[in-house]
RNA sequence: GGUGUCGUGGCCGAGUGGCUAGGCAGUGGUCUGCAACACCAUCUACAGCGGUUCGAAUCCGCUCGACACCUCCA
C-alpha cells in the first residue's frame, strides 16, 4: 500500500550539514539505521524515551514508504563511566557494588525494565538489538586498526585515541561544529594525573583494577571497552563501514557521536554515516529532567499518576500523541496541563477514527481525499514532521463528522481510501493504540452488560425517573464509563 | 568563557517573505429532562530595537531572555 512516488520526496535534516536533504539511501530500496540505546544501569529515563519512540516513529514510516530497514539499536551494558574518562567507575560496576550484585544482574535487571517500558509505548523491536559485551572481540579489532594506522596510542594497559593527530588530515569537531582549537582552549586544567597525552583524547581500553569486576582480556591487559566503542563496533559489524541514516539523542552530539565518526575514519578509513539525525530533549516543567534534584519522572508513574508533577494517570497512547504533537527536533516540555490537553484531543481524534466504519455511503464524494492524503505525506516527507500530520488528522476529523451529519458526502472508493490512509498514519506510523477499541474487543461480555445498564437506564429516563437514570450515569462516570446521549440513542466510551 | 538551538495568542505547539496550522482552555450556538459528550462558529500572537523589502513571525544586525552541550545523562 506504500505508494513508491512518494519516496521520492522524502526529506531528512542532516546534523551533519545542518540541512533538510533529500534522502538516498546507499541501496536502493535498503535502509540500515543504527541508534544509540540506552545504558542499563537505572530505570529507562524518560527522555530517553521520548528519543526512542521518534526513532520508531521513523522506523515505521520508512517501512511504510516500502523501504526494507535494518534498525540496530544497541544495550549498553559495559564500557559507560560514570565521570571522566580517566577517573570514572563503570556505571554498572557502580551499581553493582551500591546494591551488592552481580553487574549482569543490573543488566538484566534493567534491560527488562527497557523493554517493557518500550513495549508499552508501543515502540516496534528493533531488527537486532546488540550488546556492548557481546562484542568485545570485535572492539578489539578495531582498536588494533587504529593503532596500527597510527591513531591510537597504549599508556599503562590502557589505549587513547589521539584526537590531535588524527585532527592534523581528518576533521575532529565536524559534527558539532566545533574547533579543536577552542577545545584546547577552554580545557580546564582539573585533570592533575592523567595517562592521556591530550585531554581531547578519549580511551579506546581502560585497564581494570584489580577490584574491577567487569574485565577482559586483551592484547593490552585485562580491561574494559571505552564507551564510545561499542557503537562503532556494532554498527560496523551490522550495517557495514557506511550506512544509511544514526540517531540518537541531542546531547550524544558531543562528544559520543564525534568520536564514533573519529574511530571510524582511523579505523577503517569511511566516513561511516550519511545522515545523522539528533532527537531533542524533553523538559519537565520548563527545566532539564535530573535526578538529583529531584525533577524526573518515571515513564511508569506516567501510567499510575503516582508522581507529585500528575494529578491522574494517562494511557501511554496519550503520552505518545503528546510526543508527536512535537517534532522530534523541537524541546519538548511535559507538563500535566499539556498531558490533559492532549489527552482530550487524542479521546477526539480516535472518536472520529471509529465513526469511519458507520459513516454514510454517498454516489459521489464532497471531498477531495487524494489531495488530503498528499497533505499527509507532504507532512511526513518534510523531515518526519508529525505535528503537520496531527493537523491534518484533525482535519480529517472534520470531515468524517461533517460526511455523519449530511454536510459532506463521500463514495465507497474514497472512503476505502480515507479508511487505509488513516489507519496508516494513526496506528501504523504514529504507533498509537485505540484503548477503547481493545477494550471493547476484549471484554463482550462486560459490554453486554454495560448496554444492559443502557436500556434500564433509557427505561428510566422514559419514565421521567431521573433519579435512577442519573444514578446509572453518574456512576457509571465514576467507573470511567462515559455515556453519550446522541440522537439515535445512547452510547458509551471507556475513559 | 566556547558551541548550538530557540524566544509565537491563557496553555501546549507548527510555520522561513504575501494565503486559517492544529490541539487544549474561553465565548456564542446546536443537541439534552438537566447535564456530560459531541458538533458548528468564534476571540486573544509572533521578546525588544533597528535594517533589507512593495510587503517579514519568517531574511540581516544588535539587545534582553531561555534551554542544551562543552563534565555522567537521550
Amino acid at each position: 500500500m506504500a505508494a513508491l512516488y512518494q519516496k521520492q520526496s522524502l526529506h531528512i535534516y542532516n546534523s551533519l550539514s545542518g540541512e533538510k536533504e533529500t534522502f538516498q539511501p546507499l541501496l536502493e530500496g535498503n535502509v540500515g539505521m543504527y541508534v544509540c540505546g540506552p545504558t542499563v544501569y537505572s530505570n529507562v529515563h524518560l527522555g530517553n524515551v521520548r528519543t526512542f519512540m521518534s526513532f520508531d516513529m521513523i522506523f515505521r514510516y520508512l517501512k511504510h514508504l516500502g523501504y526494507k530497514v535494518r534498525y540496530v539499536r544497541n544495550i549498553t551494558d559495559a564500557g559507560h563511566l560514570e565521570d571522566d574518562a580517566d577517573q570514572g567507575e563503570d556505571k554498572i560496576a557502580k551499581k553493582a557494588r551500591l546494591e551488592q550484585i552481580e553487574p549482569m544482574e543490573v543488566v538484566q535487571q534493567y534491560t527488562i525494565d527497557f523493554h517493557h517500558i518500550l513495549q508499552k509505548f508501543n515502540c516496534l523491536p528493533p531488527s537486532i538489538e546488540p550488546t556492548a559485551t557481546g562484542h568485545i572481540i570485535e572492539q578489539i579489532e578495531i582498536i588494533k586498526q587504529i593503532i596500527e594506522n597510527g591513531y591510537g596510542y597504549t599508556v599503562n594497559g590502557s589505549v587513547y585515541f589521539d584526537v590531535l593527530k588524527f585532527n592534523k588530515n581528518h576533521q575532529y569537531g565536524r559534527l558539532s561544529g566545533r574547533q579543536i582549537e577552542d577545545m584546547i582552549a577552554n580545557t580546564r586544567e582539573l585533570m592533575a594525573q592523567s595517562d592521556k597525552k591530550n585531554p581531547q583524547d578519549f580511551a579506546l581500553w581502560k585497564k581494570a583494577e584489580p577490584q574491577h569486576i567487569m574485565r577482559w582480556p586483551s592484547p593490552w591487559g585485562d580491561g574494559f571497552p571505552g564507551w564510545h566503542l561499542e557503537c562503532t563496533a556494532m554498527s560496523t559489524k551490522y550495517l557495514g563501514e557506511q550506512f544509511d541514516i544514526h540517531g540518537g539523542g541531542m546531547d550524544l552530539k558531543f562528544p559520543h557521536h564525534e568520536c564514533e565518526i573519529a574511530q571510524s575514519e582511523a579505523s577503517s578509513g569511511q566516513n561511516p554515516v550519511n545522515y545523522w539525525l539528533h532527537a531533542n530533549m524533553l523538559t519537565l516543567n520548563g527545566q532539564k529532567m535530573s535526578k538529583s534534584t529531584g525533577n524526573n519522572i518515571n515513564p511508569g508513574e506516567i501510567f499510575s499518576g503516582d508522581s507529585p508533577f500528575l494529578t491522574k494517570g494517562f494511557s501511554p497512547s496519550v503520552a505518545r500523541f503528546f510526543a508527536m504533537q512535537a517534532h522530534y527536533r523541537s524541546v519538548l516540555d511535559f507538563s500535566n496541563d499539556a498531558l490533559l490537553a492532549s489527552e482530550k484531543g487524542f479521546n477526539r481524534l480516535m472518536e472520529a477514527v471509529n465513526l469511519l466504519k458507520s459513516l454514510p455511503v454517498s454516489s459521489k464524494s464532497s471531498i477531495d481525499i487524494n489531495s488530503w492524503k498528499q497533505s499527509c505525506y507532504d507532512a511526513m516527507n518534510d523531515d518526519f514532521n508529525t505535528p503537520i500530520l496531527i493537523a491534518q488528522l484533525f482535519e480529517a476529523a472534520k470531515y468524517i463528522y461533517q460526511i455523519k451529519d449530511g454536510k459532506s458526502t463521500i463514495n465507497q472508493t474514497d472512503l476505502d481510501d480515507l479508511q487505509a490512509t488513516v489507519d496508516a498514519f494513526v496506528f501504523e506510523i504514529l504507533g498509537l493504540e485505540d484503548i477503547n477499541a481493545t477494550a471493547e474487543a476484549n471484554t463482550d461480555k462486560l459490554s453486554g452488560a454495560i448496554e444492559l445498564l443502557i436500556k434500564l437506564r433509557t427505561e428510566a429516563r422514559a419514565n421521567k425517573d431521573f433519579a435512577t437514570s442519573d444514578k446509572i450515569r453518574d456512576e457509571l462516570l465514576d467507573l470511567g464509563i462515559q455515556l453519550k446521549d446522541g440522537r439515535e440513542g445512547t452510547t458509551y466510551t471507556l475513559a
